[in-house]
DNA sequence: CCGTATTTGTCCGTATGTATG
DNA sequence: ACATACATACGGACAAATACG
């Protein structure tokens, strides 16, 4: 009754708020950013709510959702597959992305608080070390927290989902293994810079940081280009 | 067998590519735009079943794929609601279009052709009798098609689903009569501007015409400006 | 505050289409 | 090329939640 049942009303109350196929949609999601799900690879209806143990229903809306976000191909009478982006499809997002970047960086250096600005110096610190220790798996994971931290400070909603929204299409792209331990230490260097220029409130030297850290990003990603170096 | 079979037979193979949730889902936004339905207003599954003619269950896929796209929003047990963006969510997403813009003008002044060159210079042509002529609605629907022709000249996928994804949610924020007849004039003057610095291959030129297009755009939009006139 | 009607959430059955031997 | 097995597409039914009187 006690704790066990607290835990349980809880938990209840979470179902509550979000529904099944959201719910659905993020393991899925979880799935294909872990690589449990490969790109091209079947997502198969009546496999995924057996495992999950629910209709086929919610896992069919949960596609759909998947489908607009790109994370996913919906053939008619064929199935659900997880995307394969190719390297222009990537290149494509870095240019989109590159675009934003600058936008948002300069509006980061006029919109951030102070204690904004303390958190990502923090955060770019904590990086540092784990770029020089070489630890690839909690930089990567520091790295994205990072970057969401940035674009909270945009102070745009749409752009934010804009950044989340493409940074999984490109995960679809990089085929694991995005960095070489080296490559770690440019990077937070990037980050310093960034963080740098926003401290100062200098405008076009945010812009201009953001933007070659995602394009510098996408040179580190894309190995054999095709066009426009 | 004749002419109707043939009909018949073709109409059966369109609606064999496309899945049925992706035909609703393209009637529901329709209706939408159209302003049939209106925002806030909620979107009746079973009425809307009837109406088509089919079940629940495709209407219920599309208008996932359709809150994915940020057209309606989703409240669990109460139902699918067409969005309504207000003031700071249209800045926001004007704010996007702008940089979206600045890196689309240059990209199409690279990449046009002179096909693209010659085309885009005709519809401003066309545009330009409209505007002077007052017929606001023929305008406006040559002003989405003039804007779709550009985005294509960009080469760049995603980028033109982008441009079109956020135009179709400002839609939401521009309660209908979106320009004065004098407006038309001043807004056909850019796209010149636009097609004039594509033509020159100018990119910086093309970049800030563009630019300035959509924040034009915006400022005709948005009556009140809380913020950052 | 309660009962009723309406609407959504989910599951499942059947039909249709696809892949495979 | 055909038949079988399998997966998806759609509709209908039941349960749960909400809205209304």
């Amino acid at each position: 009754m006690s704790i066990a049942t607290l835990d349980n009303s809880s938990s209840l109350a979470f179902l509550r708020s979000a529904s099944l196929p959201s719910l659905i949609e993020g393991k899925i999601e979880q799935m294909i950013l872990n690589g449990e799900l490969a790109a091209g690879e079947r997502v198969n209806e009546l496999a995924l709510a057996q495992q999950m143990g629910v209709g086929r229903s919610p896992i069919r809306e949960a596609c759909r959702k998947l489908e607009q976000a790109g994370l996913v191909e919906v053939i008619k009478n064929r199935g659900v597959f997880v995307r394969s982006v190719d390297v222009q499809q990537a290149l494509d997002i870095y240019e989109i992305r590159g675009a934003l970047a600058e936008l948002a960086g300069g509006l980061i250096a006029e919109r951030a608080t102070d204690e904004d600005i303390a958190e990502l110096r923090d955060m770019v610190g904590q990086m540092d070390a784990l770029a020089h220790a070489g630890d690839v798996d909690e930089y990567y994971r520091s790295n994205i927290a990072f970057h969401a931290r940035l674009a909270q400070c945009t102070r745009n909603a749409r752009l934010i989902e804009m950044f989340q929204g493409t940074d999984k299409e490109l995960h679809l792209y990089r085929h694991r293994s995005l960095m070489q331990p080296e490559g770690l230490v440019v990077s937070n260097k990037e980050h310093n810079e960034i963080v740098q220029a926003i401290a100062a409130r200098d405008i076009k030297r945010a812009r201009q940081a953001f933007k070659r850290h995602v394009l510098n990003g996408k040179t580190r990603a894309v190995s054999a280009i095709p066009k426009e170096g």
